[in-house]
DNA sequence: CGAGTAACGGACCAATTCGGTCCGATTTGG
DNA sequence: CCAAATCGGACCGAATTGGTCCGTTACTCG
């Protein structure tokens, strides 16, 4: 658990150097590559889910690229992670119905008994990460974000 | 991220059934296997590990099998799953220097930036399921547990 | 208008991880 | 001694993951 796949990665280093350059600058997915030293081919996927995901503005053409839609403050941790992270359910048999189909286990679902427990620890844990402002997240590394965690504890009062 | 695998689900659903008996009680890994409704072999393994972890104690030979060594309120949600989630490190390159040497990735460390603020955030969640005990996490799963979020924040500034 | 540029997206592949099984060795109690 | 139980390594198939390749589409600039 807890950990975020290579794609996340990409995804909140490519965030990270666009914020450091002017507002709005673009860039092509090819030079973003380069300065950042991954895979292009891969990165192009990445970029493509953060467009999806509302985070990157995309041109396409001479000239053309990526761009900065909203301001650090303003970009949660998980709009970055979240289009490329799909598990976030903790555990198997608490999925969405449609892919709960195939699985035989969950027909100890109710004697199971952890079920329950683990999704509100899940959603506890994700709502967390969903407060994070990738600001927060780049200067303190989350120290800073959940420093504001005595908040959480007022929010936690209505989840629990 | 935030999934736990299914030897962890096993471990919490042991620790679970084990704790509703009358404390003490021993019972073997076929037996428990049957009620949990889960593969044998496989629990074998996980109640392996949570021997080792010095959650269960084990004893071998005919009426022998497992019996928890703590009480709920004395294991820590991290007891119980550490053994079986091997990267709690969140980032490929971050992990122990040891298993670092193969990744080539690790040479834009420095400049990469993303790593710092990663692992910062890690911690964090990190300690917090440290500071979970299981009969909170059983209980409200999580939403008692992290009620107290609140010293979570005090902790966090030292961390931050 | 047309050539080049860049995003788009699907197919594919190798390597790792994961869930699970099998089997033999060892210890222990009756 | 025998049966019951833990122990632990080897192994396997399937799923996931990180990464590549290539063709298509759309746009811009000359």
């Amino acid at each position: 658990m807890l950990k975020v796949n290579r794609k996340s990665e990409y995804a909140l280093m490519t965030v990270q150097h666009l914020a450091r350059l002017p507002a709005g600058t673009v860039l092509a997915a090819q030079q973003l590559a380069e300065e950042l030293g991954v895979p292009e081919d891969l990165l192009a996927k990445v970029l493509q889910g953060l467009k999806r995901a509302e985070v990157l503005q995309a041109s396409k053409g001479a000239g053309g690229g990526y761009r900065l839609v909203r301001t650090l403050a303003e970009l949660r941790f998980i709009d970055v992670i979240g289009p490329f992270e799909d598990h976030m359910a903790m555990v198997s048999c608490c999925e969405t119905p449609a892919r709960a189909a195939g699985s035989a286990m969950c027909e100890r679902a109710e004697s199971c008994g952890v079920r329950q427990p683990i999704s509100a620890l899940n959603q506890l844990l994700h709502s967390q990460m969903a407060q994070l402002t990738m600001d927060q997240f780049l200067k303190g590394g989350g120290g800073a974000g959940l420093r504001s965690a005595a908040e959480l504890a007022a929010e936690a009062s209505l989840v629990g």
